[in-house]
DNA sequence: CGCAGTTTGACCATTACTGACTTTATTATA
DNA sequence: TATAATAAAGTCAGTAATGGTCAAACTGCG
């Protein structure tokens, strides 16, 4: 059953498919979900992180806003580079699962693919006897991503 | 007389006479036949494993559930079982490769997909100060193996 | 009896949601 | 101009709602 953060999620992100930056009250959209205003909280940190892509901007007081804006990075030279920054070391899963989700956003992978790569960095993925997932899953990331960009290499550029 | 498990299995597969993807709560289910919650994953594991061509996915927290999907192409779950037993355990980097080449043959995955699962079982993806390459290889294409039919379901059948 | 298959329960992990309290900005007012 | 009132938004800990794991106990059959 689809949860009161799913359908703020889905309204949010319907909000901006028109305009990567969009600009809503707190209250205003609680309100209309029924909900504790701290909820929408909630979802914008689960949902609209930085990991995910998005920055958020907001101001208290009267006549404040929640700004959210979705990075588009798509022709980014150093895209590689930044999300290779950002899986570092080690990293856990759910990281991974947004840098994933990233690729999908801006389109350079397909579902299929990032399905795959999900499932190749999934915790029982890496079932070993040793307690280093998170490094081994970096390093299995870090090899994928940069097949990613190989493989768009291959594509028309836009 | 009919084991509860017997029972839940002709419940599931009734349910699953209508589509063959369905979603269930667990703790529901096992309400329903007034057992532990813990039945449901027995009867999942023994009865609806992937060796019977069922795929489970599910998610905890509010709102948590349990899908099942069957896997519809005929055929596919026996190639899906020999590829798994192929990898079996540990495997090097050379037979990985020909089973993704064998999917590839097969027309079962792209290119782009074949040039992923490559990156996340090559020698490289793997650094890890232990000595254990193969078996983490092996445990990564199978969960990437699994995915690879998942993926299937989403296309038109032949 | 002994073993394979079944069933349960205790404990764990994850996700969703709320409310009380805090912080900050604006506006009205003495 | 201070100051008080009002109007936002943020934080965080606590609770609820799920599902997962695993070992121990149980059961039926050869």
């Amino acid at each position: 059953m689809a949860q009161l953060s799913d359908n703020i999620e889905r309204f949010i992100k319907e909000l901006m498919s028109e305009d990567c930056q969009i600009e809503l009250r707190r209250n205003e959209l609680a309100q209309h979900f029924g909900c504790a205003p701290s909820q929408i909280n909630y979802v914008l940190a689960t949902r609209f992180s930085i990991e995910r892509g998005y920055v958020i901007d907001s101001r208290r007081g009267g006549g404040g806003y929640v700004r959210i804006l979705q990075l588009r990075r798509r022709g980014d030279e150093n895209l590689l580079c930044t999300l290779l920054d950002q899986v570092g070391n080690a990293i856990e899963e759910d990281a991974a699962h947004s840098i994933i989700g990233q690729l999908l956003d801006l389109d350079l992978i397909t579902e299929n693919e990032a399905n795959l790569m999900v499932a190749a960095t999934a915790k029982n993925a890496l079932a070993l006897p040793v307690n280093a997932k998170d490094v081994l899953r970096a390093s299995v990331l870090r090899s994928m991503l940069t097949q990613v960009f190989r493989n768009l290499e291959g594509r028309a550029h836009t």
